[in-house]
DNA sequence: CTCACCATGTAACCCGTTACATGATTGC
DNA sequence: GCAATCATGTAACGGGTTACATGGTGAG
């Protein structure tokens, strides 16, 4: 029987996520997991397979060889009722506020040993990398948005659908903030 | 001399632009980078001790021994011209895009696998630490508006400033996401 | 007497990225 | 012939967390 005690990390969650949704071979998972889930999580092929063999052996998937391209056994996973409930769980686990970290901001913290000019050069091309994410995100939208399963909180197109809302929402934040920014260094320029 | 090519990683820099405000010593270093700086990063001492030394092995910043309580040297430091110098240029340096990783996102993405009362409760969950970090924000900001360094862009309090004002608008945007979505699952359970 | 604080460091471990490795098929 | 795609894996390395280690001073 499975290790019953067989703790499982966040990517373990992610790619039961990415299961229950559909089954998958791990290079489909790893296509899946290129750009980011949930618009919010992204893993390389090197962390897949060893993690997908992981969860193999804790029960929480499993798999069947089928026909394929590659030199060793193509399989395809698939998840398991272990893997449903562990995931359910999960999902309305605890949740320990996670430190916060980010590299832009990081940056715009010492963006008062730099001159004006520069400083609002800096914003002007973090303006733009939202901008970019954000248009991408509403083209996604509003592919989901015409399918009617985005009304149904049991189906997954409404996770996707809410998900989805949350980035472009907090891109346009992003956004609004940059141009107050800048509106705050023009002010002290005069 | 200093190795020209020593690669400076992210948290050097966050260490360089907290000596950039004032000179600590590495315990000083350690406790300021408990709460986040700028917001948005944190360390533990057992990270800050060898960036230290490495960052004054490259000339970044100097030290000066001093009298202290601790078995060992205590170390005062100082950041230096070139650590100046290397602050600004990776301020206004070239941004790569980076991939974003958020725990609380990639849940709710799986939100469909629970039943819509467990659903709700969890977003009130969420909600609940989302107020808890605008309130500690709020009453920051509150301390910063006062002093009359916060309107002038060369001045460390003004990048103080607008980045809590970043939490701040992301944290509002979040609580109204929450709210949000709690309607979505509302009106499709009726 | 014990606990908290000052003060610096190392070691083990987890997670993630980059790069190495293998090999068949399809399109240019 | 060469590159891209399918398909799975390992190894080296960097960043971060937790825990181990040392030892003096002052407060309760």
């Amino acid at each position: 029987m499975p290790d019953p005690v067989a703790p499982v990390s966040n990517l373990g969650f992610a790619i039961l996520g990415l299961l229950a949704r559909r089954e998958s071979t791990g290079y489909e998972v790893a296509q899946r997991m290129r750009q980011p889930i949930g618009y919010f999580w992204t893993a390389r092929h090197s962390q897949i397979y060893p993690e997908l063999n992981r969860l193999d052996g804790a029960g929480l998937v499993e798999h069947e060889v089928i026909d394929g391209a590659g030199p060793r056994p193509t399989k395809r996973y698939r998840i398991t009722t272990a893997g449903q409930t562990a995931l359910a769980a999960w999902v309305v686990g605890d949740l320990e506020p996670q430190p916060v970290r980010d590299l832009e901001v990081l940056r715009l913290w010492s963006i008062w040993t730099v001159d004006p000019d520069a400083a609002d050069d800096l914003i002007g091309r973090l303006e733009a990398t939202h901008q970019r994410i954000l248009d991408r995100y509403l083209e996604e939208l509003a592919q989901i948005t015409d399918s009617p399963g985005g009304r149904d909180p049991a189906n997954p197109l409404f996770a996707s659908r809410i998900t989805l809302e949350g980035g472009i929402r907090s891109r346009r934040t992003a956004l609004e903030w940059c141009a107050w920014m800048r509106t705050e260094l023009a002010a002290a320029v005069r």
